[in-house]
DNA sequence: CGGTATCCGACCTGATACTG
DNA sequence: CAGTATCAGGTCGGATACCG
């Protein structure tokens, strides 16, 4: 991937999206921090996250074994254990969430107050 | 808000799941990224991302604007003029999202040969 | 325990037509 | 030019039931 060109970066928008909408995805941040803390099972990780189906926790790790961002290892022991872990790839990720994280956090007031305003002024009219 | 405490992120994930689900939206970050070059009219915008509808991008925009992210300035002109310019909330986002299009520039080849090895092994399968 | 399969409603998205 | 209204298809996401 070159980056050399002085060319926005919306121009390559449409490689990108699939990688953005992944991360964009109801549970995909939760679930990558998570597992910045240390590998967990699977309803170790549904009980943790809290509110998210099985099905969507289900598929959603699949995405992100897709993807490479975690590894799988199952223990054939009884009853069967399920680790996931995050790669160097899925690590790597979490640096850049945790910057959105923290402008999240920094601006979410604010947006919330915007947000009541602008439906204020809708509601008048 | 406060991040004096050593808790993780996610403990605050529900309501950051509404701002994070906006940049995550499919054609947020690309609208953003457009109007940090400089402020456009609504016709230069959809020319400029190419494939949004027109629904989709008046839809967009109206969320950022609700969001306080950008102002929607109307030029009483004929034919009408309608400017979108980025507020300060809007310009700030664009550094962690700028943040994010490189982790997703620097890692998106190795993405897609881990979903085509992937994919390959469950169609072995 | 750790899933997959199925159903179903809600929402997202695009196309098209129409308005000021 | 800059939208809004309406319709139709597809996808998202949860609940439930079932399997190894």
């Amino acid at each position: 991937m070159e980056l050399t060109t002085p060319e926005p970066l919306h121009i390559e928008c449409g490689r990108f999206s699939s990688v953005l909408s992944s991360i964009g995805d109801k549970w995909t941040v939760m679930i990558v921090l998570t597992l910045t803390e240390r590998p967990r099972r699977f309803n170790e990780m549904k009980r943790a996250i809290g509110g998210i189906s099985q099905q969507m926790l289900a598929r959603t790790l699949r995405a992100l074994e897709r993807d490479g961002m975690l590894k799988r290892t199952v223990h054939p022991t009884v009853p069967p254990q399920v680790e996931y872990a995050l790669t160097d790839l899925g690590q790597s990720l979490a640096d850049p969430i945790r910057q959105l994280g923290t402008w999240a956090a920094a601006h979410i007031e604010r947006i919330e107050d915007n947000r009541s305003i602008f439906d204020a002024a809708r509601a008048a009219a």
